[in-house]
RNA sequence: GAUUCGCUAGCUCAGUCGGUAGAGCACCUGACUUUUAAUCAGGGUGUCCCGGGUUCAAAUCCCGGGCGGAUCACCA
């Protein structure tokens, strides 16, 4: 690093600027590769290109030497030779390092070793890199420097920065297959007086001028399903939410949704919907919904559906829907070594029993339907048997990657289930639901019967990257704050 | 939160029984006008994660702490 601030200011004393400016770009490593492809071994273009990135490495050869540079598009080799160049400017480039950032400009010829190479005309330091790079060979591996720096990970392994990439198609293919339908994209904000929604504890934050605790949203479910009652009849939106709770592969603090309502619609429809926005985003990166996760062959189309009951009644032979009283419900719990709490009623140990003895063998595309209704208090219960809801999960690879259901649109039954969830809280669960008296008044002006969605945008990033971590499809992933 | 593994040069890693801190790449000096992990000759650039302890002597052994990975717990 001393070494690279004398260089820095060995280009100064040259009255060059070593932080420059502005430049003119006319091609990129891809562009010349496609319009110049084509030339032949010593076969020179007649037009100069002018291209600017990261030089990726030198090999000098005394009077004349090769570089790579890297730009967005990928890498092209460069050519500096004394005789083009000049003692000037060629005692210019042998100040330059490995990391500096250059502009050219130069003719493209393909050498004798065949390949494509901008002879360099002339250049412009556009910024001196003053921190060696990580060795080109072995790369950069340590994940602590990759999560925390990851500037230097996208420098330097090319596959992040196409993970990336990737993330970027997924979400666009989301919002053209949302928007192709006629939901329309909304926002709603982050910062709320409730955190409902969901299940979860919420990040809390102050408001000075308000001086009252806010939390940080930990669903956006609530907010859309007021603008469904409000007219729009079909609403999504992708954002951010948080939640107060542990970090592991599967699991950040703060991490991606799509929520999508669709009035008069029920949890059939956007069972459909779950469906259609993994296939066309599996589609528009792999040009088939077959991919390969992890080493295991999945496909997309067409995922079976089956109960919950039903599952856990394949896996152990209990019929937990059976039981007249949560006594028998326990004892059939006891039966298949499946723990439950005291304040579990039927359905929330058939729900412990599905977790316990289904979920993680569920690596095929599968739809689970039909979840207890005490355990999902925003959903509507099932015509015929109210005591499981017309509710949806999808999993992935023993994942849950979407969750979805006809919405309770009968306010006095929400009332009733929120106030089933505040005996939940005092009874020790902190991830009961909070009443939320607006929303209720909301579904007394109207809710249309509505089906609701929402997907982890993340969990699918991580299924069409073959990412096993998380913190492999966020940019920026959430990490301790290193002491001092 | 528990268990476990790891932390040594810019990067990837080795370091025996406790005895002068090592390699490759990168970097520096020199040679080389079509190389591509360029090559050849020479050069080691270090808070061995941090703090204690044991010892004549600690990267190494012991204790505490930090950060990271994995597994579990938690988390619909």
């Amino acid at each position: 690093m001393k070494i690279r601030r004398e260089k820095l200011n060995a280009f100064i004393e040259k009255g060059v600027q070593p932080f420059g400016h502005r430049f003119e770009v006319t091609h990129h490593a891809a562009d010349i590769r496609e319009e110049f492809g084509s030339l032949e071994v010593e076969q020179e273009s007649s037009d100069e290109v002018k291209i600017a990135g990261r030089i990726m490495a030198i090999r000098g050869h005394g009077k004349a030497s090769f570089g790579v540079l890297a730009d967005r598009s990928g890498s092209i080799q460069i050519y500096f030779k004394l005789d083009v160049l000049g003692e000037e400017k060629y005692s210019q480039f042998k100040l330059l390092d490995i990391g500096d950032i250059i502009g050219l400009r130069g003719k493209v010829f393909r050498t004798k070793r065949g390949e494509l190479t901008v002879r360099v005309e002339n250049f412009d330091l556009l910024s001196k890199s003053l921190r060696p790079l990580p060795e080109k060979f072995h790369g950069l591996k340590d994940v602590e420097i990759r999560y925390r720096q990851r500037y230097l990970d996208l420098i330097m392994n090319p596959e992040v920065r196409d993970t990336f990439l990737k993330r970027t198609e997924i979400i666009k293919s989301m919002r053209k297959y949302l928007d192709d339908r006629n939901f329309i994209e909304v926002e709603t904000p982050i910062l709320s007086t409730i955190a409902g929604g969901a299940a979860a504890r919420p990040f809390v934050t102050h408001h000075n001028t308000l001086d009252t605790d806010l939390y940080l949203r930990i669903a956006t479910e609530l907010n859309l399903k007021r603008l469904i009652v409000g007219g729009f009849e079909r609403v999504y939106e992708i954002g951010r939410i948080f939640r107060n709770e542990g970090m592991d592969n599967r699991h950040n603090p703060e991490f991606t949704s799509v929520e999508i309502y669709q009035a008069y619609g029920d949890y059939n429809d956007l069972i459909d919907v779950t469906e259609g926005i993994c296939c066309a985003a599996a589609e528009k990166i792999f040009g088939t919904t077959k991919i390969t996760y992890q080493g295991v062959e999945i496909d997309l189309k067409n995922p079976p559906r089956l109960s919950m009951n039903d599952a856990v009644k394949n896996k152990t032979g209990k019929d937990f829907l059976s039981c007249q009283t949560v006594e028998e419900a326990r004892k059939m719990a006891d039966e298949i070594g499946v723990a439950y709490e005291e304040r579990f009623g039927i359905g929330g140990i058939l729900n412990a029993a599905f977790e316990e003895k289904v979920e993680d063998d569920l690596i095929q595309p599968i739809f689970i339907t039909h979840h207890p209704t005490e355990i999902s208090p925003l959903a509507k219960k099932n015509p015929d048997d109210p005591r499981i809801t017309d509710r949806f999960e999808f999993f992935v690879y023993g994942r849950e990657l979407a969750n979805g259901f006809t919405e309770l649109n009968d306010p006095i039954d929400q009332k009733n289930r929120f106030e089933e969830q505040l005996k939940a809280r005092e009874a020790g669960d902190e991830e009961a639901h909070v009443m939320d008296t607006d929303f209720i008044r909301a579904l007394e002006y109207g809710l249309p019967p509505t089906g609701g969605l929402g997907i982890g945008v993340d969990r699918l990033v991580m299924l069409l990257t073959d990412a096993p971590s998380i913190r492999d499809v966020l940019l920026f992933p959430t990490m301790k704050v290193l002491a001092e």
